[in-house]
DNA sequence: TTGTACGCGTTATCAT
DNA sequence: ATGATAACGCGTACAA
């Protein structure tokens, strides 16, 4: 039946169908002043008519740019990043760009190959989920980028994340204020700015009380918390609190409490980190550390789409984070 | 310091260096068998050399496309999805191509304005997880797209999916096994495809069992499942058991268990669907149907990007469930 | 205010 | 086996 496949129209077409040339629909479609209110009605009229839409390929070919951001992260599964994406990508279509994601899966040669994507023109700007730059990327300039949730070590790359020192602090403190003392935590992946800057906050907090002993990190899964937990419940001296760097791994902690007969909150009152939505609904209800997901999206595409357009880079701020507190303290 | 910026290489400048033309590069660098072992060699090294990577905009204008799919879902921070995604963007990067992520949250607004990025030439193929097409999209090949999980009502669109109506006989015959009869079902969003099959299943394995009563539907949220679950213990006559179409409306029936002072599995057996990373965690950890996410993914690639390069859409087939049995029934 | 014509970086056709 | 060159569809000097 359909025989010929409806061939798209082009510019040239509309061009005709108005009565025109193509440089007057050009100018029309991008809004120019150019152009009188009636040619502009016709014009406008041919587009309504034909359903006629931009050939985005084309238009990137001739100035230089595809509309099209990236966002690099470990692991799209992961419900934290989730949201943060949805953040993204609301703030990204608002201003007409697409979002491709690209997961790394934290292997190098991942990152290569979507560092590659980079340098072929297929996208005109990075977002940053991954806590570091990759190797291939060493020569796009910084305002092309930006980091969400984890600062990026040794540059100028813009950074959105809540104040995670601030928060360790507040979160220590409010078990601190319930009178525990002995406060463990379980931090993400060693020798990543991010677990230094929560276990900072920690250490801060705990003051004299604070026992390296009562450190451990993990890779932010359930049974990476579990592993950790256990091995501090095996010890003499047990925790009586546990601070967690994400809310997988608090679940983790509350599995392992549990294999040793131990009650959540009584014998061990375990916070988490994130606030994901499974967080409220486990037994017992999380208390965790909210960090505004979406919100950190968002503003990481405008603060990347403004730059792209020529703005100034931002001095990094924090948004604010929440201690929800709920049963598991 | 980086006065210049670094002026990004064409074509041109390799064949320059290479001493050859633009078409023996552009022959050598796509595999054609027209081009000396040695010329090729001299092109590689100068590749080698520069760094360059061929331009794809340039290229797709030329060719007609992008390289480049998108896959439409109704929200990407749900981990069925990720995980779906994770499955596709493999398979699509390992054939050179990127994904696109476009959330439509269910809003046809969304749908609409991410269907157009389909008619900008910015996108050859479409990988749905909405459970229907986008109406703007009715004049695009079922060629140009596939279906996962919910099967698209009508037409030739391909789909990749597990057999829904087996899958919940399985669950809801392994429920009867334990001696259950007043089983409910909490069904996802009432006149959709995925929510009938499964639905189907259940009330075929219940038979002259079957209670009307006993079924309600949810929106796959965890307040959903609560409040369905709520509906059913405040009546006289109260189920033993509960067969969920997912996880999260499993849990939130086991909350509403919880509520009402019945222990899960004692009171109330619970069976969930998707098997999502949190359902082992959980306590009880969950008795679920689990979905091979990650393959669905794939094969939905690789079915799109083989019918991009022509080859005839398979006839649907189901890939394989499990039943998960922990202890929550 | 509008039109003409060139170029963005590739690939494919046609010569050679 | 290689080279010259015409598209691909659009935006924008420049001319009118």
């Amino acid at each position: 039946m359909d025989q010929t496949p409806p061939a798209r129209l082009k510019m040239t077409d509309v061009a005709r169908l108005a009565g025109v040339s193509v440089a007057t629909v050009s100018r029309a479609l991008s809004g120019s002043v150019l152009v009188s209110q009636d040619t502009r009605a016709r014009i406008e009229a041919a587009v309504e008519a034909t359903g006629y839409v931009v050939n985005q390929v084309a238009a990137g070919l001739r100035l230089q740019r595809s509309r099209q951001i990236l966002v690099m992260l470990p692991d799209i599964a992961n419900p934290f990043f989730g949201e943060v994406v949805l953040g993204i990508e609301e703030e990204a279509q608002h201003q007409g760009f697409g979002v491709l994601i690209g997961n790394t899966g934290r292997s190098p040669d991942r990152e290569a190959a979507l560092a590659r994507q980079f340098q072929t023109g297929a996208v005109d700007g990075l977002v940053l989920l991954t806590g570091r730059r990759p190797a291939l990327l060493a020569d796009v300039p910084a305002s092309r980028m930006v980091a969400v949730s984890e600062h990026i070590a040794d540059d100028s790359i813009a950074t959105v994340s809540i104040d995670n020192h601030a928060a360790a602090i507040e979160a220590v403190g409010y078990l601190r204020g319930l009178g525990h003392r002995r406060i463990a935590h379980i931090g993400g992946p060693a020798g990543n700015v991010l677990t230094a800057q929560r276990f900072q906050g920690y250490r801060d907090a705990q003051g004299g009380d604070f026992d390296p002993r009562l450190v451990r990190y993990g890779d932010y899964s359930i049974a990476s918390g579990e592993a950790a937990m256990r091995g501090m419940l095996d010890e003499a001296a047990r925790p009586t609190a546990v601070f967690c760097s994400n809310d997988e791994m608090a679940v983790g902690a509350i599995r392992a409490a549990r294999a040793f007969g131990i009650g959540v909150p009584a014998g061990l009152a375990v916070i988490g980190f994130d606030d994901i939505p499974f967080a409220g609904a486990y037994d017992p209800p999380l208390t965790t550390v909210r960090q505004p997901r979406r919100q950190m999206g968002r503003l990481a595409a405008r603060i990347l789409l403004a730059a792209l357009a020529g703005d100034e880079l931002p001095a990094p701020t924090a948004l604010p984070h929440l201690l929800v507190v709920r049963q598991s303290s």
